[in-house]
DNA sequence: TCGACTATATGACACGGTGTTACTTATTAC
DNA sequence: GTAATAAGTAACACCGTGTCATATAGTCGA
């Protein structure tokens, strides 16, 4: 986390050098970013810089923390709009991070992200966790699944079954930019190995 | 790949070279890995270790591939144990790699590649590929998967099985190392987790 | 046995990035 | 207005990288 250094700092400073940061960060994945790069970029010296976070990686987290938050809340509204589909939930969740994708200012900097993640990476990306707390956090969410059309016995299974459709997910997408796959390519790619696990997942 | 020179180099030097590059991706994972680390401990010059390898990744690269190569191996031999059983191969292969792992002088080094495993790392240490490929690769292995188990329509639904399965796997390993989990339990999370794919594989 | 060519070995070096520190400037509070 | 606290800065020591000029060893035809 930044120091408290930098959330004193104005609204307009901060936003400098979130966007240099980001610059940055798309230019190249974390570990070939350099301070120096985005010092000058955002116009600050490099002792400040210090002054406001750990180091590169305090930086590069808070950044993918704040572009990753929503990814649950779009979860969550999907699997409002199917019904407490799983599966439609995690599509939706799927081409909507697809587009967002697209995007020409985030294209680069999700490329970098893909291409070099790493286990906290994935992490911070599925924003979730250990199954213990798995409960706490869903607890707002899982009345809204399905559940009777999963072929899961509890709480534990279904917790495993949101792993591996958003692993699905995730490989699909690092897919994507490793081998410059299409759209369509990787939609494919995504939608058919979702039917293979969704035929046992369905009772 | 190596250069010519550090194949040329007599057997017992390429060894110290090897055991000298394993003992500090070791220490820690390849990008705080230090050339002057290994040089200094296999007893050669930094100049030297230029004419062999073309950087820290190169000898990382090899290092992994010759040490990863023989899981294919493994695959193919449990699956000749198990009567084509998928399943029961992929579950051989866990267990096999589990033991790998836990070896004193193989689990730092494993330890540092799972959890900081990105996309280059995995296909590495997959040893598999792209569609295409698959089919050649696989050419002398598909006769022995008991394909009428599976509810595969094709070879393309059989390599995402495959796949899948194999990410399954992997995602545990890597969970192993990052929240430091019992053998049991990790073995747990990995069967549950094929337990709940494998009933929509099989017919 | 020589000399010439080729392969291998080496350490010094220029370059560049990191994180720290001693110091300056700005802001707040009384 | 002054003291205390917070923010900003540039210079610096440190260290690792990759290269290069040079040295040494090995090979082979004459």
């Amino acid at each position: 986390m930044p120091k408290q250094t930098f959330f004193n700092l104005p609204e307009e400073k901060k936003a400098t050098l979130i966007r240099a940061a980001r610059k940055e960060f798309s230019r190249v994945p974390l570990n070939d970013a350099l301070i120096a790069n985005i010092v000058k970029e955002a116009g600050v010296s490099r002792g400040s810089f210090y002054q406001y976070f750990e180091d590169k990686d305090d930086l590069y987290f808070y950044l993918l923390d704040k572009n990753t938050e929503d990814r649950w809340a779009v979860f969550v509204s999907e699997l409002k709009k199917h019904d407490g589909d799983l599966f439609a939930a995690m599509t939706g969740m799927f081409y909507s991070t697809l587009s967002l994708i697209n995007e020409k200012d985030t294209r680069d900097f999700y490329s970098n992200m893909f291409l070099n993640m790493n286990y906290k990476i994935e992490k911070t990306f599925k924003h979730t966790v250990k199954l213990e707390e798995f409960n706490k956090q869903m607890s707002n969410v899982l009345p809204l699944i399905q559940i009777e059309d999963l072929h899961a016995a509890n709480n534990e299974e279904l917790f495993h079954m949101l792993q591996i459709t958003m692993t699905i997910m995730i490989q699909a997408l690092m897919l994507k930019f490793a081998q410059e796959l299409s759209d369509e390519e990787v939609a494919k790619h995504f939608e058919l190995q979702l039917k293979l696990v969704k035929r046992g997942f369905i009772k």
